[in-house]
DNA sequence: GTTTGACTTAAACCATACTTGAAGTTCTAT
DNA sequence: ATAGAACTTCAAGTATGGTTTAAGTCAAAC
């Protein structure tokens, strides 16, 4: 049986995912993966954490801290892979988020053509370079990265 | 004469910026942004610390780190009020980082939406739940956020 | 059975980006 | 002239996301 092909050492996950070994422990001490143990106490991850940290670096780069990321994990089970659905769910949730941080990055990027592109006062009128009063409106801090 | 327009007091600054002055206090000690002075040692803003912390604050939506923001910055004039072009060179040397930002983001939700869209198998040859070895070949950590 | 590389924990350390607190000073309005 | 709000500095604290180190154990090949 091909048990030695069902399981991964924390090394070749760390291989697999370009991510050093204490990132994975870390992430386990957090609560963000799980692994079983050998006799000997070394951890032995089933594959679906090779997907479950994908995800997990894929949800940082939309801007998510570890903590809410652990959130949404807590939704999938416990102790067998998730269904597709399963991530397609959480996957689902990160839609608006996405979707308002692109618009933001679109924005600064036109804003910034604009600026560029149409002469010498538009300078005074743009939103990249003079915000002020508008992010006032907003609480401290937050913006979007907060969420 | 309107010199009680002219500059701006850390509060008044604070409150048109939405930020906190303990934030314009920490830039200044960072080199990002610089004051005048009282008789009695209080700091007073030229009103282009203004334009000056919004490009900060955008500059930290693209990813970029104030040490580097700081270098951007570096470039303008130390004790005048910059002229447009000189802002416009800075803002154009982000162009490829949000272009490659945008471009990072929107590749998630694309995949995001094929993997919800196709059905059953599509998961299973979706970067962004099997990045897998993808990754590795980049060094680590570094993606786009360390650029 | 022994070596060697991979693994273990726990605690300490690092960098970034600020905030908070203490103790005191300045500014402005009355 | 004085009260109170706003300001000052400096040091320490916080939160996030890890990495590093020390001292030792496990697993696999020889």
């Amino acid at each position: 049986m091909p048990e030695l092909e069902e399981y991964l050492t924390i090394g070749q996950a760390s291989e697999r995912l370009g991510l050093a070994t204490s990132a994975l422990r870390f992430y386990e001490d957090k609560g963000l993966i799980s692994s079983l143990r050998t006799v000997g106490g070394q951890r032995r991850y089933a594959r679906d954490v090779l997907r479950r940290v994908s995800f997990i670096r894929a949800a940082q780069q939309v801007g998510l801290p570890l903590a809410e990321i652990k959130e949404s994990l807590d939704a999938l089970p416990a102790h067998r892979a998730p269904t597709q659905e399963e991530w397609q769910r959480l996957a689902e949730a990160w839609r608006p988020l996405l979707d308002e941080q692109i618009a933001t990055l679109v924005g600064i990027r036109d804003r910034l053509a604009g600026c560029i592109g149409c002469g010498c006062q538009s300078l005074d009128s743009c939103d990249v370079f003079n915000p002020d009063d508008v992010a006032a409106q907003q609480g401290p801090g937050a913006h979007f990265l907060t969420l």
